[in-house]
DNA sequence: GATGAATGAGTGTTCATTCAT
DNA sequence: CATGAATGAACACTCATTCAT
C-alpha cells in the first residue's frame, strides 16, 4: 500500500473508530449522515471523502471487527471436539467485548441482522460458526433433528442476546463467566437426542 | 361501547387485518403511509381517521394478534410443570402460525424488535413467558445461571428464529413438529446445572 | 377521466403554465426544483405531488404545446407541394409565438436539445417536419445532397435560430415576416442541385 | 512571456490538450472537476494552480482552437468574393477537423452555446463569420431581409448541425465534401431576394 | 365519514473550491 | 510546484402529517 493509501486507510479507521457508540446504540437505518458527521467532529465532504455510499461505513465497521477476530480468536479453534471449539469461540468474543469495552458487543454477532440480505451470511465470524457445526455434523456431535443453517443462527442469536442483555446492565456482571453458561445451555441443547416427552 | 365505536373499532380491524401480509413481508419503517393506504384501499385521510400516528397501525395489529393469544392458548397454560407450560405455549404458538398462514409467524414474537423502545416487553406475549418463568425459578426448575429475563430474551429469540427459518423455507416443513424439537432444546438448556467442564 | 384526475390535469397544466417564463429564460438543468417552485408559488411537496420526477415538468410542458401544434396547425398541411406545407409550418408556429407571447418561441423546436436523448425526436414537431421532408423526398421536391434527417435537424435548427433572435430583440419585429424569409432561404437552398463550384 | 510564465503556459496547454476527447464527449458542467483531473492525470491542487475557476479551462481550450483557426485558416480568406471566404472558411473548418479527429468537430463552433452568455460572441470564428458578412452586406452580395446577426448565428448553427451529424455518424462520410454542399445551401438561400410567393 | 391536496423539514449525495503540508 | 484532505452549500427527492371540502 502507498503512503497516501495507508494514511487514507488510518484515517478511515480513525473515523470508524469514533463512530462506534454511536453505531451501537441506535439502528443504521436511523443515524442520518449528518448525525454521523457530528459525531465523528467531519464535515459532510470529508464524511465522503472517505466513504463512497453510507453504508460503506457500516461495512468498513464489520471489516475492522472481523479483522480482529480472525487473527486473535480463530487461530484457537483447532480442537478435536468441535464443541470445545463452539466454547473457545464464544470465550474469545465474550473477552474481546470484555477488552474493547461494551459497545462492541453488538457489532460481533451482527448490528442490525434484517435488511442486510446476505451482508452477514459472508460475514468472517458467520462462517466460522457455521464450519464449526458442519465439522460436529459430521463428527456425529449433534443431534439431526436440527440443520446447520438452523444451529448457526441460534447460536448467533444467543450471542446476541447475552451481549444486549450485558449491554442492556451496563457491564454489571462478567460476561465471559455468563457466556460460559449459556454455552453449556446451547451444547447440551443441540446435542440432545430425544424429544423430551419421554416417558 | 357505543354503537359508533363498535363500527369504528371494526373498520379500523379491517383495515389492519388487509395490511398484514404487507407488514410482515417489509420492515415497518420502510413502508410509507402512502403504500398502507394503497394496499388498504383507502385514502390517506381515511387513514388518519382511524389511526392518529403511522405507529399506531403497528400497535394496533399487534393488540388483534395478541387478543388471539390471549383468547386460545393462554388458557391451556395451567399445569403445575412449568416446562410443560412452555412447551404448550410453543405449540399453541406453532399450532397459529400453521392456521393463519405464514406471515403472522413473525408478528407473534416481535416484528421489528429493534427501536421498540419498550412496545416489546408490554405485549401479552412476552409477559406471558416471564410469567412462566417467573414461577419455574420460584418452583426450582431452571438453573440459577440466567435470570428470567435472559430466559425470556432467549426464548423470543429462538421462537423467532424458528419462525424466520420456516417463513425463508415457505412452509416446507412441520413447523409443530420443528418447535417441539427446539423446545426440547431449549428445556434442556436451562436446566442445565454445570458448566460443562466438570469431569 | 375522473372528476379527480381531471382536476389534477387542470392543476398541473396551471403549474406548467405558470413556469412558462422561468422555462424559457434558462437552462432547464441549470432552475433547481426549489426555484421552480417558488415560481409557481407552490411548495416542493406539492410539486413532487403532481410531478413524479423533476423531469417529468419539462415533459408536460412539451406536450401542452405540441398538443396545441397538433390541434391548430398540422391540419393545415394537406398542400400537394410539400414546400408549400413547409410554408405553412413555419407560419403557423409564427403566428403561434406571436399570440402566445415571446415566451414559447424556443419550446416548440426545443428547449434544450442536448442531452435530451431521444426526446427530441419523439416529439410532434421533429416527426411532422421529417414527414414532410420524405414527402418531398420521394416527389423529387429536394436536393439529393441532403438527407431528410440533416433537412429536419436542420429547419429546426432555423426554427430556433429566428425564435431566439426574435426573443433576444424582444419582438421588435414581424416575426410572421421575418419567418417567411427565412423558409424561402431554407426552401431555395435545398432545392439546390449544383455544388456552386460550377464554372 | 518569462521563462516561468513560458513553461507554465505550456504545462496548462498539455493539460487542456488532454482532456480534448472528454470535453467534446459530454456537457461540460456535467463534468466534474475530479473527473478532469483523473482523465489528465494530475491532482485537484495542480488544476487549480493552473487555472483558477473550472470555466477558465473551458475558456483556454476555446483560446487554442481559435489560435489555431487564425493561424491556418483566417489567412486564407483575401477574396474580394465574400461568398468565396465563406466557402473557405467552411473548407478550411472541414479539413482542420478531417485532420484533428472527430472530438473537436463541436469545440470550433461551440461546446454548448447555451449558458455561456457573451463567452461565444466573443470568440474569434464568431467575429470572423461576422466580419464577412459585414463585408458581404456592404458590397450587396445579401439579401437585406435578414440581418448580419442573423446570418452569423445561422451559419454557425448550420457548421454545429454538419458537425453533429458527422460525429453522429462517426465520420462515416467525407465532411469536405458535405460541407461544401451545405455552404452553397447556405450562399444560394441567403442571396435570395423575393419572398418566393411572388408569381 | 371520507378524501387527497398541500406542506416543509429532512434525507443521502455531489462538487467547486481552499489551503496546509 | 504538487498534493489531496477538508469544507459546506446546494441538489433532487421522500414522507408523515394536517386540514378544507
Amino acid at each position: 500500500m502507498s503512503k497516501v493509501k495507508e494514511k487514507q486507510a488510518k484515517r478511515r479507521s480513525e473515523i470508524i473508530e469514533s463512530l462506534i457508540p454511536l453505531m451501537t446504540s441506535e439502528d443504521f437505518d436511523k443515524i442520518s449522515v449528518s448525525e454521523l458527521c457530528q459525531t465523528a467532529g467531519i464535515s459532510i465532504g470529508t464524511f465522503y471523502h472517505y466513504f463512497t455510499k453510507k453504508s460503506d461505513m457500516l461495512i468498513g465497521l464489520l471489516w475492522i471487527i472481523d479483522e480482529d477476530l480472525k487473527e486473535n480468536t480463530f487461530p484457537l479453534l483447532t480442537n478435536e471436539d468441535e464443541m470445545e471449539n463452539l466454547r473457545m469461540f464464544a470465550r474469545g468474543w465474550a473477552s474481546y467485548i470484555q477488552s474493547h469495552g461494551l459497545e462492541r458487543s453488538k457489532l460481533i454477532s451482527g448490528v442490525n441482522p434484517e435488511g442486510w440480505g446476505n451482508l452477514e451470511k459472508e460475514r468472517a465470524s458467520f462462517q466460522k460458526i457455521q464450519e464449526i457445526f458442519e465439522a460436529a455434523r459430521k463428527k456425529g456431535q449433534i443431534s439431526k433433528r436440527f440443520t446447520v443453517d438452523e444451529l448457526t443462527d441460534f447460536f448467533l442469536l444467543m450471542l446476541r442476546s447475552v451481549s444486549t442483555d450485558w449491554s442492556r446492565r451496563e457491564g454489571s456482571y462478567d460476561i465471559v463467566n455468563k457466556m460460559e453458561g449459556f454455552t453449556e445451555f446451547f451444547i447440551q441443547g443441540c446435542q440432545s437426542k430425544g424429544n423430551g416427552k419421554t416417558k
